[in-house]
DNA sequence: TATATTTGCTAAACTGATTTAGCAACTATT
DNA sequence: AATAGTTGCTAAATCAGTTTAGCAAATATA
């Protein structure tokens, strides 16, 4: 049982395929088709369950209704939920979506965006990794359609949608400042990225603005590539018992935050009467946790959308591409038991 | 900057494109390329960059080395996890994975399917929601590859990676009846799926096989489109005081576990004093509640490897069809606080 | 020396669609 | 009646590769 194709629909009908291609593309009456044979065409199609070779139709116009998408790791919940949120958009467009795990390896990324840009998809959707400008000033120069997510590159002028870390983390902060807490600890990851930076700016700019002193004891930077061990060291430092303490953790990622509280309960400390804690991002352990966690939980759904109506309409007119569309959207504060209620 | 084409290099070395194709698919020797022009390619390969277009070459070969993958919800973690795991094996044998989420639906899958047979993958990778036997038979009767995983329709000679469910259940049940708990209660999800049923029958074994009464009020069979309030009931009907109560539960997946958990808290129920609890799966979430939960894990490397590994070899061995390959593996029974000890 | 074989390469067909250019046959206009 | 325009359709080019069949020249064999 060979798949049908066009020529097989012209040729039982006597027609040529090309009267077949505008009659299944609609645009039979545009071409002046009798309504009679347009008819027939349709009826043999659904007949001998006609599908279209994507491959050949991409190979003939240029267009897949494929989008790459290339994000740190499918298994991460952020990610997998924001995958789930664009490629949701996309299917209402049309469009299939091919996931792509860069591990934030600069180098996995760069194969990736090769390995894709061999004909198979329309444009890309991108969480950049760190040092990874090269491989996005390369999309732009081959005039491929892309959209970031997530983080962008300063002195690059592209599409991108993100989140406001300053002011999420500000007020995040803030909220920690308002229940009377002096000591407030950041634990983020040594990532030179924007929205890790954002997110230590607001940070401090929250503490300038209480009149509290910024102690660089409490602003704890894990390796990048940071393992349980990294956090719980950093956490068993920031509660010393000779030290002064510490009487509020933010964390700036749930990664982070769930080892942080995996480390906290091993230790005992009660949360939120011995530290509270307030963490960026809002995975279903926070929900469960004995206290559940204040979070900064950012709109996936809207990022996704959004990322696919840019991509989508950077795709349909390329010539939209002189005006780059750069997308801030607002957090959403959770209030949860994790910092006192 | 137009992309080059195989075109391009044997127009700049005046030699056929045949040649070059051969060249670069490393088959110049086979057919008596002299080494001299196979270097002279190579080398115009590189300098101009040159990368084939893989929708031409699918068209022609009719392999595009990319898989679909579908499953129930990419954002579920389970799946995420999973899917990591599909697409880590499948990139180191040079293919790509195409992602789709059927949310449990058997429209959603055919219509994916579908979308994807137009030419687009080799092969498919298919968690099949329920009632779509007709969509897996007809996969068959187009010759086109595929493996279920997660479950499989017992009437339909297939291949698939699944595990042991029913030794999974069984063994999680044990665990509670061991120590010393009688009523033992099971939370499920009212889902016509092998998978789902195994469990049931598992869980109802090891009652058997220890002396214990099969209590149907401890059987708590969820609306298949479960939310929290479902489980929630569900719980409360369990710990009714006036009622013999319960002394333990299992839950049949993470996603019931977690609300499980939820509701267990907000009723003020200690785990694992008051009660015990188990549960299939193993996600993040169960690592940092009050109580980190004892579970029965499944082996997800393992599952996508196999997985992956099966298609490929029925991609490039068509006739091995004949021969169906049906893998049941083991689970790592986990154990954590929240069954006591 | 004549024939057979090997070497090194190419032309053309093919995959399955879209798109351009254009051809009859019929109708309308002058 | 001659010209112009419309209607309804098709042939062939095209996308970028792979694959088949085969050719000319060089070399080997009888």
């Amino acid at each position: 049982m060979k798949k049908t194709s066009l020529n097989d629909i012209a040729q039982r009908l006597g027609v040529s395929k090309t009267l077949v291609s505008m009659v299944l593309n609609g645009k039979g009456k545009e071409h002046r088709i009798s309504d009679e044979v347009c008819k027939k065409v349709e009826q043999v199609a659904k007949e001998l369950n006609y599908r279209p070779n994507q491959l050949a139709k991409g190979l003939r116009t240029g267009k897949t209704n494929t989008i790459g998408l290339i994000i740190a790791d499918i298994a991460n919940p952020f990610f997998g939920k924001l995958g789930r949120e664009i490629e949701r958009e996309a299917a209402r467009k049309g469009y299939r979506v091919i996931f792509s795990s860069s591990d934030e390896s600069a180098e996995k990324s760069q194969q990736q965006i090769e390995m894709l840009m061999q004909g198979q998809v329309d444009g890309f959707i991108i969480s950049p990794p760190m040092y990874s400008e090269e491989q996005i000033l390369n999309l732009a120069r081959d005039k491929k359609p892309y959209v970031l997510i997530d983080r962008y590159f300063p002195e690059i002028d592209s599409n991108y949608i993100i989140i406001d870390n300053q002011e999420a983390a500000y007020d995040a902060t803030m909220h920690l400042v308002d229940k009377e807490l002096k000591r407030i600890a950041f634990i983020t990851i040594n990532a030179d990225l924007v929205n890790m930076n954002d997110r230590l700016i607001g940070y401090k700019k929250a503490l300038l603005d209480s009149g509290l002193p910024i102690d660089e004891a409490l602003i704890k930077v894990l390796p990048f590539s940071h393992e349980s061990k990294d956090v719980h060291n950093a956490i068993k430092q920031l509660i010393r018992k000779d030290k002064k303490g510490t009487d509020a953790i933010l964390f700036a990622t749930s990664k982070v935050g769930i080892m942080g509280i995996e480390s906290l309960i091993s230790l005992g400390i009660n949360i939120p009467d011995d530290l509270a804690i307030v963490s960026f991002d809002d995975p279903d352990a926070y929900k469960i946790c004995y206290s559940p966690v204040t979070v900064m939980a950012q709109p996936l759904t809207e990022i996704g959308k959004m990322a696919v109506q840019v991509l989508l309409s950077e795709i349909k007119n390329p010539k939209s591409s002189i005006k780059t569309q750069k997308i801030t959207l607002k957090t959403n504060f959770v209030i949860r038991k994790s910092c006192g209620s």
